[in-house]
RNA sequence: GGGCGUGUGGCCUAGCCUGGAUAAGGCACCGGCCUUCUAAGUCGGUAAUCGCGGGUUCGAAUCCCGCCACGUCCGCCA
């Protein structure tokens, strides 16, 4: 058990014995009081009807019965309050020590033994990744690292769109276009140069309705599981699915397995699901094709039926989807999707289908708002775009320009290299993270490449000042007196250390990756306060001064571990 | 037209699920701090009718209803 759980469990204990007295049953919640207020602070409130008392002579009352434990230094009524403090002693000696002990597995639950898929990113690989869909990888893999720090057995899957009609215009126009009638892309990037055929092929569909039909052509012979066409279609994607591995991987994230569409209907899973949705009692049939009536479950709009099988027996992407999650709901305990806002209503549809077919797992949905341009939204189609690989290389550009600034004379140019590609793609994945999904982003360069502030550099800055101590101390296992660290710099610090394996909780828990991001900045913010009030290296009482070292080695494996679990890295310096 | 999402100082964000103590940070702006572990740091200051209007409550940024603005969806597309 880790300090944190420790101490609340302590308190709650000793405020259960007391509320017992008075016949309260209820729950013992915590609350986190404002600065200099204490640790915790239990509300009054609940009790006035049972005691028939204002809720501040009942703080009044209760402060001086709570006793001192090891865990609770005291407690002090405070208008409707009992604000409790924790003895800061056994708060820093148990923390440090476990941090110290656990190393990199601080923070990590118990393992669960239960597996979690978690899908994202599947995009269309007809294309680069652009920035508009950013995010989807960022959170994905963020979570990817979250859920197994809480305990669970992660896959992450893509899922490979290889029969719609993104994959057949780009398949039809690399087998009917010149190289030469397509713009010379930048790079080399297979996916950068199999863009233009893609944006090319879109065009000519639009004026020529012959090709519009040998596109069509393709998607429906795909459709039918036509094994030569598929073949055709993975030959034109797959080396654009590459220039998008190779994306990913430069910022750090690696999906374990890419599942295409097009082998639910090969292996006749979809047509099961097809079998099974019919004979539903919500199931209508209109000229052949086959829809669910969605009215009864609460989706409204104008057309409230979600089709399912085309009159000429193909299935759609949304029925394939179903069978995909049946799929993966008999390979997993638990199922998280991370999905663009334009996939709530399908999102939705699925899971209504899949509660009809009686499916016991539904996933758990992370939806997330587009990235915007300030003019408007992205398209691969028209070309307005920002590519991944372009904002990849101008982050870490741009850090390079500030590493050169600052650290010219005293390193290397290979040094100088390897810290900027470690601030920028840093940058680039914090400031994605460190936003809740939902909300609306506009990608500005200015605040993309901002590196002051609430951004990543300040963050890794203060892991950089704590090597550089622990550096140049030589003691490899300090040995502290947790009671020589009074300073409330040092108190305040050990605090936000206890709190990683609560984050990490709750991280997990709401699929809510934006915390852990608030939570480093919080910790790299009280670890420079402490760099400011507390010398460490210059101090000349020794046992303080290994009590401080140790205090910034538990520092700097939080700050390094929760950098990880986002996909950063935490450099030694810069 | 309907569904869903978002709305917090000049700009951006946290807090909303689970109501509670002076609404917490960053950017920008103003003024301090480098003979001391990297100043990508730090201290202080100016700045908010928490979109608007009702309601519930002892108490609402938070819950409920209505409205407004923005985004998104409402294909036998994916």
């Amino acid at each position: 058990m880790y300090p944190v759980e420790a101490c609340q469990e302590d308190i709650k204990n000793e405020l259960r014995k007391l509320l017992t007295a008075y016949h309260f049953t209820g729950e013992i919640r915590l609350d986190i009081p404002p600065q200099g207020l204490g640790d915790f602070a239990f509300p009054c409130f609940a009790l006035t009807p049972l005691l028939k008392k204002s809720p501040a002579s009942i703080a009044q009352e209760l402060a001086p019965k709570i006793p001192r434990t090891t865990w609770i230094l005291k407690a002090e009524a405070n208008g409707p309050y009992v604000n409790i403090f924790v003895d800061p002693a056994t708060m820093t000696s148990s923390v440090i020590r476990i941090i110290l002990e656990m190393k990199e597995k601080y923070g990590y639950l118990p393992k669960k033994k239960k597996k979690v898929i978690i899908e994202h990113t599947s995009a269309n690989p007809n294309g680069p990744l652009h920035v508009g869909r950013a995010r989807n990888p960022i959170i994905g893999d963020t979570l990817v690292r979250i859920f197994k720090a809480a305990g669970y057995q992660v896959e992450s899957q893509f899922y490979l769109d290889d029969m719609g009609k993104q994959v057949a215009i780009l398949t039809w126009g690399i087998n009917n276009i010149q190289a030469k009638d397509i713009p010379i892309p930048e790079t080399a990037k297979p996916d950068h140069q199999y863009v233009g055929f893609y944006q090319k092929a879109h065009e000519r569909m639009k004026t020529d309705e012959s090709v519009e039909a040998s596109i069509n052509e393709l998607v429906k012979k795909s459709e039918y599981g036509d094994p030569v066409v598929l073949q055709m279609i993975h030959a034109a994607y797959n080396p654009v699915l590459q220039g998008i591995q190779t994306s990913l991987a430069r910022i750090n994230i690696r999906i374990d397995t890419y599942i295409p569409e097009s082998m639910f209907v090969q292996d006749k899973s979809v047509e099961h699901v097809v079998h099974a949705l019919q004979h539903t009692a919500y199931c209508h049939e209109e000229d052949n094709a086959f829809y669910l009536d969605m009215e009864p479950f609460h989706v409204h709009g104008k057309n409230t039926r979600f089709f399912f099988l085309r009159s000429d027996g193909t299935t759609l992407y949304a029925t394939r989807d179903i069978a995909y999650h049946i799929w993966k709901a008999r390979r997993a305990d638990v199922l998280v999707d991370i999905l663009g806002e334009d996939h709530r209503l399908e999102s939705t549809q699925v899971s209504i289908a899949l509660q009809l077919l009686k499916e016991k797992i539904l996933p758990q949905v992370v939806f997330y708002a587009f990235v915007s341009l300030p003019g408007g939204k992205m398209s691969t189609r028209k070309g307005r775009v920002v590519y991944l690989d372009e904002l990849i290389d101008e982050c870490i550009e741009r850090a390079y320009e500030e590493v050169k600034k600052r650290r010219a004379q005293d390193l290397s140019e290979k040094q100088m290299k390897t810290i900027a590609e470690v601030v920028g793609v840093g940058s680039l994945r914090y400031n994605i993270i460190k936003v809740q999904p939902e909300k609306d982003i506009v990608f500005k360069w200015e605040d993309a490449l901002n590196f002051e502030g609430n951004a990543v550099p300040f963050i890794q800055y203060a892991h950089a000042r704590a090597s550089s101590i622990l550096a140049k101390t030589g003691t490899q296992h300090p040995r502290f007196d947790a009671t020589r660290l009074v300073h409330p710099s040092e108190i305040n610090l050990v605090k936000q250390l206890t709190n990683l394996p609560c984050i990490i909780e709750d991280a997990c828990n709401g699929c809510k990756p934006h915390l852990l991001a608030n939570y480093l900045f919080e910790t790299a913010s009280a670890f420079n306060q402490f760099y400011r009030d507390c010398p460490v290296l210059a101090e000349q009482v020794a046992s303080l001064r290994e009590s401080r070292i140790a205090l910034v080695a538990a520092t700097k494996i939080v700050l390094c571990t929760a950098l990880d679990l986002l996909g950063i890295t935490a450099p030694e310096e810069m």
